[in-house]
DNA sequence: TGTCCATGATCAA
DNA sequence: TGATCCTGGACAT
């Protein structure tokens, strides 16, 4: 679920729901019991993404709501209050009209200002964010002797890029996820960039990820169609054993930066 | 019903 | 590098 594109939709679902009026704070878990009764019956002003960070902020609190969702938080919307509690509910926020439930976050804090500067400052440019700036990111990777494909992954570099963009980009431009940063052009890098840009705006736009061109839907490729299981088409991500969607050469498959790795030996040649 | 694995990140060693 | 946080889906039994 939780790449950066997820906690931008989370934002606007948030804002749309519940942004401008007083809202009810709970935490039916009791493990973010003192944060949501401080902000419980305060108006939310504003919800806003970092990366795959997720800020929630009130009117008259300086402090913050910081959520990260790891690797398997969630965060759903149910149209309809009051609702039974079901599960482990970390933090549920209502009002007249809407239900969102919080369960398994990585964190669920409140923040003060400067706690939140201190964490912005860690992040790299995100390819969502209209002010994002790459050369903050290129100037890092520029002078690195990690793989790209660990550096795409490191939220102090790019942030909210995470296993299935850092795949998919790299196969789309066709470079060698082991190739060193320091061995990038700066063309390279602005390419991986707007690519970054395009296909991260679109999975917050679409809702999930999907990045594969048209050329090369399974239709246009004169295959049966393919359902993924992510709600999206996607290049090698989890095609390990399998063939490349282009090519067809057999999906290679390592573990770099802890997380598993896909390419295509063939259309990301090492050079 | 049990086991494994996952779109994340931190911490200890 | 591995353990851990903590949830749920896929799959095996």
């Amino acid at each position: 679920m939780p790449e950066g594109h997820t906690l931008h939709r989370l934002a606007g679902e948030l804002n749309g729901t519940f942004a401008g009026l007083p809202i009810r704070s709970s935490s039916p878990q009791g493990r973010f019991q003192a944060g949501a009764a401080t902000v419980d019956t305060l108006v939310l002003t504003e919800a806003e993404a970092f990366g795959k960070h997720l800020f929630v902020r009130f009117a008259d609190l300086p402090e913050e709501i910081h959520l990260h969702l790891g690797l398997y938080g969630r965060l759903t919307f149910t149209p309809v209050a009051p609702i039974p509690v079901t599960g482990a509910v970390r933090w549920r926020l209502e009002n007249a009209g809407a239900t969102a439930d919080l369960r398994g976050p990585t964190a669920c804090e409140l923040l003060d200002p400067q706690a939140v500067d201190h964490l912005l400052a860690r992040l790299g440019p995100d390819p969502i964010r209209a002010d994002a700036d790459p050369d903050r990111a290129w100037e890092r990777i520029r002078v690195s002797r990690s793989p790209i494909a660990a550096l795409l992954m490191d939220q102090s570099v790019v942030a909210g890029v995470g296993n299935i963009f850092r795949a998919e980009v790299l196969f789309r431009l066709g470079i060698d996820p082991y190739r060193r940063g320091k061995s990038l052009d700066a063309d390279t890098w602005r390419a991986l960039w707007d690519d970054l840009v395009e296909l991260m705006s679109r999975a917050v736009a679409v809702g999930h990820i999907d990045t594969v061109r048209p050329e090369h839907e399974p239709e246009a490729m004169g295959r049966p169609p393919r359902v993924d299981g992510h709600g999206g088409e996607i290049y090698v991500y989890r095609r390990a054993l399998m063939g490349c969607l282009v090519c067809g050469t057999e999906v290679s498959t390592a573990t770099l930066a802890g997380r598993n790795l896909f390419w295509c030996p063939q259309c990301q040649p090492r050079r």
